[in-house]
DNA sequence: GCGACCGATGATGTGCACAACATTCGGGAT
DNA sequence: ATCCCGAATGTTGTGCACATCATCGGTCGC
């Protein structure tokens, strides 16, 4: 997820945060879904190595609460139930905030010109069946959102609570209950809410914007999820 | 730190945890200061195991910020820059406050009794030259503190935050620079000022009260580290 | 027929031998 | 004397075989 995740460093490190990245962008894009079981055997099979460097990745997930290991049943993709994703949303909700408080880094040119491709693209999303380009775009506007701190454990933590949610959310939208299109038109009008206040430079308005976004969206998570 | 973790949980998840906690510990209370090589070799024939599990506990160790492991040179328990200690202490700044209006927990009778027997050892601790009593006495009084809020993801952060830093703080005490006596007194006040809070039910005043102190804290720390 | 037991199966966990890597120290050429 | 190169050493990383555990299905006893 960080910017020096994706290059190519070589040797056993670069190997292993390569794994990192991919399984957990598998994870968050739903292309493992909650409870999906996670074959150690298979993935090492995959990447061209042996189980033990795997392992090690495996391990490294479950410290970050996406996967959870069990001997002699499995490897599975966690599930977060109702009460624990509503005390981590009302965490997001004030780290969100504290985002345009804290350390805050007044956004450079390829920075706004990154959020006005973000707009192109939620614009453009139409209605799809996978929940793969939707998971994409949010995870990028949430990226591009972050680097408007310099608060290098608040992006870490955020990432951390970000990854255990979003992808249960989107699960939750995915399952029906929730209108997807007037989910992305609520998406594109915080892209454009976000973009106006960064224009004129107000980043605390920018990251409050954002926090009654993440409100309001969990918000109708929780009556989709509970009719 | 967790209180399932102290217990004798039988089969590997057990094993795994105790040797998690037994290490987490020793670097928290300087037995392991930062910079010491940990020699899996050596560790594994501690704890009576092969170097495969050990390693595992180390790479959770890893994803925590407590050590880091180079390939063909050894695995080091981490230090901190100021910097990143700086940003890290603004934002516990905020989390702290947060521990008292984020699901508020009032402090039952055990609770509270427990905060009393924390500012008797407060009290009785004098000067010494290991830095362990001291440490124990204060990661004791975060925990109890830990116990005011419901909120498990707040309180995962605030635990992963405080051993990042806390030992670095500590370390800087006992590196001199800091008048002991004069730090320990303080501390007793926080106790106190926190406790007459908690009497009187305002759980956001504790949080402010603890908000001040590690503010207060670091600012010394940052003084006495410069000259 | 029904229930309990037990063996087969497949998963993660462990131990061990070896590979890859970085550092250090010593010897030889210049 | 100095610099460079390479072997030796010690560390973490990897691969593989086996141990341990949970699950499921069949079979035996009742």
């Amino acid at each position: 997820m960080n910017a020096q995740t994706d290059d190519i460093t070589p040797g056993a490190r670069g190997r292993f945060e390569r794994m990192h990245a991919e399984l957990r962008n598998r994870i968050c894009l739903l292309d493992y879904a909650p409870g999906t079981r996670l074959s150690e055997e298979a993935l090492a099979a995959e990447f061209g190595v042996s189980r033990t460097p795997l392992r090690r990745v495996l391990a490294r997930l479950e410290g970050e609460g996406l996967v959870q290991s069990v001997h002699g049943v499995g490897t599975f993709v966690t599930d977060v139930e109702i009460d624990e994703l509503g005390q981590t949303y009302r965490l997001r909700l004030e780290l969100a905030e504290l985002t345009g408080k804290l350390d805050p880094v007044p956004p450079g040119p390829e920075l706004m010109t990154e959020f006005e491709k973000l707009l192109v693209r939620a614009r453009k999303l139409s209605r799809e069946a996978d929940p793969k380009p939707y998971a994409q775009l949010i995870m990028d506007f949430f990226l591009a959102a972050q680097r408007l701190t310099a608060n290098e454990p608040l992006r870490e933590i955020n990432e951390r609570l970000y990854v255990r949610t979003t992808r249960i959310w989107l699960k939750s939208i995915f399952a029906a209950r929730i209108d997807l299109a007037e989910e992305m038109a609520v998406f594109t009008r915080e892209v454009e809410d976000v973009l106006a206040a960064l224009r004129i430079g107000d980043l605390h308005a920018a990251s409050l914007i954002q926090r009654a976004h993440i409100s309001m969206s969990f918000e109708r998570m929780r009556r989709g999820t509970a009719g």
